[in-house]
DNA sequence: CTGAAAGCGCTTACAG
DNA sequence: CTGAAAGCGCTTACAG
């Protein structure tokens, strides 16, 4: 079981290379203290030559830091985690910090298993990622380093949690339906059990009240996450609402659905009905027939901006709270004349 | 900077509250050697009341295994590399083994600066995740642990590399159409100069040429492996030989997409032109007008397979070559009557 | 400027 | 059955 490595430089072959003892020798290769030009340069020409590479685990022994977070998300399957991962791993690896993954499966024995796991590796910090950005239990009592919540918000307001401003998405694209002077708005979205799906739906009925503007239908038609609610409900609003002229969609993936039925109807897009996605998910929104303006999340940088709040706590400077961080309309042809690529 | 953490219980605390020393304490949580029941129990009620986590660091320095594997992935981002992580993941995990995740996004000087930082954290072994399955250069070389590639095979034959059947998934789908009695069947794809596209209509081929029945139009439409190529290259089938009656498609992308163009002309599927879709992903694959019979590369069993060749490689079991590992055919209506869900 | 010593938290022969 | 000692690979006061 014991399988030491074969090929361990250690830093006692680089001293005994270089003539001289391993206190110096780790002087000399950390650039402490007052060492001799000379020899910290027979020093690094030592270490060179073996290759060597200093043991982590030895470091982080001496230091109580192990330069590593972990990164627990509930669903790694899921379309969301991903990008977060994505952003948070980059910010980290540029921070000289490594992510210890972990997919918890939304399983809580896992989560517990693996948070003992990652505290007995001594990680510096965790990061604990959504698979939806509805409120979630809080995770941080007994664990000992700092905690940041990322797309899903803890319920425990003395913790940090970094989130998508799903309400501001909205209003953008909304802002943006009424700038093209669209008047007959509707809302066509997914399961009102969603933080997302409320939240959006209230930024659009702000934009359109501030217009002076009715929502068609009156409320939102909220339904499922799918392409078939989408074709579904699409046809019962052009049937209920024929002068519908826009149509804001709860995801790329409800809007893909509306569009195939407006196809079907043989209204145009954008002419006839203005359409816009929400996730700017490149496969539904750029590939589809009328490709699509949408509202892009921003998760990757949601993910950066959790890594280095995260670091920041680490160095001492530790936020509470909730941020939102902003999404961008990305604008295609659903709603306008072709843009330029 | 030294980030001592605040709430470090240590064998030494356990011990000497157990009134033992830490030797004894040591053994009595690892079950070693001979401790008096008694004793044993003290400890491990000592180690409870304190939460006491072993320092795995410590434990590493000494084993000189870290229980960790170092997973290296080209491009996270595409929607290959996740499920294959998720697969490694999960069995990693069940082994006790921890994962470091790192993401290259296919930059050389990065990857470089990732196996130096996993080898000076003492990972135990490397799984090294393709973004794609052509032949990719060898990496293992210099790298003292067991490495295996998954997705993108090695071009080392003395290293272990876990695919995907290609072929064999194509040759599923063309019997399972040949079973069906379809006599027309063409072939839509990806871009030629990837391996994938290139394996799938030799399966394809091999299979039609067993059942004596020819290729429709010759040789497979190479092209781009998006909805748009897919409704282009469908347009331009129908156009040549209308008597077409059946589509193998190269991904359920470029399936989307000629069923749409199927749509258009009034075919209907899969009366009159039976359709197969290549990677049963979901969102496309399940969710559109017609679901859609596809393969599935069984990327998470892939990612476990490899996961678990490491861990035996860990163990001195160390193979080399090459598995490919089998896909599975998924039914669904574009190929026959709604199967029961 | 250099090196011997102590120590990070743990495990493992080795005495007793 | 138990514990003192040595050691994993490194860093950091502390003498010299």
């Amino acid at each position: 079981m014991a399988r030491r490595r074969s090929s361990a430089v250690t830093l006692t072959d680089v001293a005994r290379r270089a003539g001289v003892s391993v206190a110096t020798a780790s002087k000399a290769l950390n650039a402490r203290d007052d060492v001799a030009a000379d020899t910290r340069h027979r020093v690094q020409q030592a270490a060179e030559e073996l290759a060597f590479q200093p043991n982590a685990l030895a470091r982080g022994l001496i230091s109580g830091t192990s330069r590593t977070v972990g990164l627990l998300t509930d669903e790694l399957a899921g379309r969301f985690a991903m990008p977060v991962l994505l952003g948070a791993e980059n910010a980290l690896g540029n921070g000289q910090m490594s992510v210890l993954l972990c997919d918890t499966r939304g399983d809580t024995f896992r989560r517990r298993h693996y948070i003992r796991t990652l505290l007995s590796r001594q990680v510096d910090g965790l990061l604990i990622v959504g698979d939806k950005n509805d409120m979630r239990p809080s995770l941080t009592e007994g664990i000992p380093v700092p905690v940041v919540y990322v797309y899903g918000e803890s319920d425990d307001p003395d913790d940090l949690s970094i989130l998508a401003d799903d309400e501001g998405g909205a209003r953008l694209a909304a802002e943006h339906l009424v700038a093209l002077g669209r008047r007959r708005v509707a809302h066509i979205t997914g399961e009102e059990g969603y933080r997302a799906a409320r939240d959006r739906a209230a930024g659009l009925g702000a934009v359109l009240g501030e217009a002076g503007l009715p929502l068609v239908g009156g409320v939102p038609m909220y339904g499922a996450w799918s392409q078939r609610w989408g074709r579904h409900a699409a046809s019962m609003l052009l049937s209920a609402h024929p002068d519908v002229d826009a149509i804001l969609c709860g995801s790329d993936q409800i809007a893909s659905g509306v569009m195939e039925t407006l196809w079907d109807f043989g209204r145009r897009v954008p002419e006839d009905v203005a359409v816009v996605g929400y996730d700017n998910w490149e496969i539904f929104a750029a590939e589809c027939r009328t490709p699509l303006t949408t509202v892009d999340l921003n998760l990757e940088q949601l993910g950066a901006i959790a890594a280095e709040h995260l670091i920041a706590a680490l160095d001492g400077d530790r936020r509470t709270g909730v941020i939102r961080h902003p999404g961008r309309l990305v604008l295609r042809e659903s709603t306008g004349p072709r843009t330029s690529a």
